[in-house]
DNA sequence: TTGTAATCCATGATTTCCCATGTATTACCT
DNA sequence: AGGTAATACATGGGAAATCATGGATTACAA
């Protein structure tokens, strides 16, 4: 797995629809795209076919291209395949970033994401995450309602090794 | 598991968020960076975590990857893989020193873990953590606390073999 | 030609880099 | 052992590069 994304902050959208996105990812976006060299743009992948999630995913070439390898290891005319590559084919644009380190979020992936004025971007493994800050916010306060099932001092780092898994 | 931290010492923070970190940390950064050489500087990732958590922790690479390496063994989409990675890659940040040892503190971060002017650093195992002086002193005061339950005489050591968990 | 989109330029705010200094430690020599 | 030189550290200040963002200009296509 190469080198993965870290940190969250929040950058505003134009009217354009041009977005900063955050520096460090810019960084992951150049190494870990094949076609990248010194002074020229990074390319990367935005996916946003699945309807159930409210933000729109990016992935570095190497991590899509990782991506593909799994789906086209799947047998042929499957339904997961298909399900597949109509998410990461036709759900998806490849974009490379303008001279300043922007992407320009089209209309349809605005609407999408439900984002207007701003977009949040946070990492997640090796992808990154854009949504919209109001939406976030309730994403994380539902994440934070389930946490607090495990009382108030819990450690999340006691998720890493479940009971019943050997380590 | 890599080279362990050791010791604890305070140091200043500077009006640009810049702070020393205690030089016996720097050896075991370099050591745990696989991508460090001589002459270089080591790479390390901050992990901040939400408003629970009242401090910064820090991880060498290596055993930032570990954690990764954990993390990625969960499954997709679990709520537990959600949370772990909104925490180790969204709520973190990956930074490497400066030539004099150095790391900068964003007003994210200080303003995160309540720091001002000086910055607490104690060892934890495989990865440091940086307090503010004073929120330090109260978790330890608390600590004590808790550990008085155990009795006037108690031996940390007993912690290490706990009955019915065999080693 | 008239909007739309991709380029190019401009700028204030941050962040990084480079240099400087006083002090504490260690190494070395006699 | 005592003194001195040589490092390594902690900290500060300013210059230079990077970033986030807005506006204008040019290229394109309907």
């Amino acid at each position: 797995m190469a080198r993965r994304f870290r940190g969250e902050s929040v950058h505003k959208v134009d009217a354009k629809g041009r977005v900063s996105i955050p520096a460090a990812f810019r960084r992951v976006l150049e190494e870990c795209d094949p076609d990248w060299e010194e002074g020229h743009n990074p390319n990367l992948v935005l996916v946003y076919g699945d309807h159930r999630r409210k933000f729109i995913e990016g992935y570095s070439m190497t991590s899509m291209q990782e991506v593909d390898d799994k789906i086209s290891q799947l047998p042929r005319g499957s339904r997961e395949r298909r399900m597949l590559e109509q998410m990461f084919s036709g759900q998806a644009v490849q974009i490379q970033l303008d001279e300043t380190g922007r992407l320009v979020l089209s209309p349809k992936l605005r609407e999408k994401a439900g984002i207007t004025g701003e977009a949040f971007f946070i990492a997640s493994g090796d992808t990154f995450q854009i949504w919209d800050p109001g939406l976030y916010d309730a994403h994380i306060a539902e994440m934070d309602a389930w946490f607090e099932e495990y009382g108030e001092d819990f450690d999340p780092l006691t998720l890493l090794d479940p009971p019943g898994i050997g380590g």
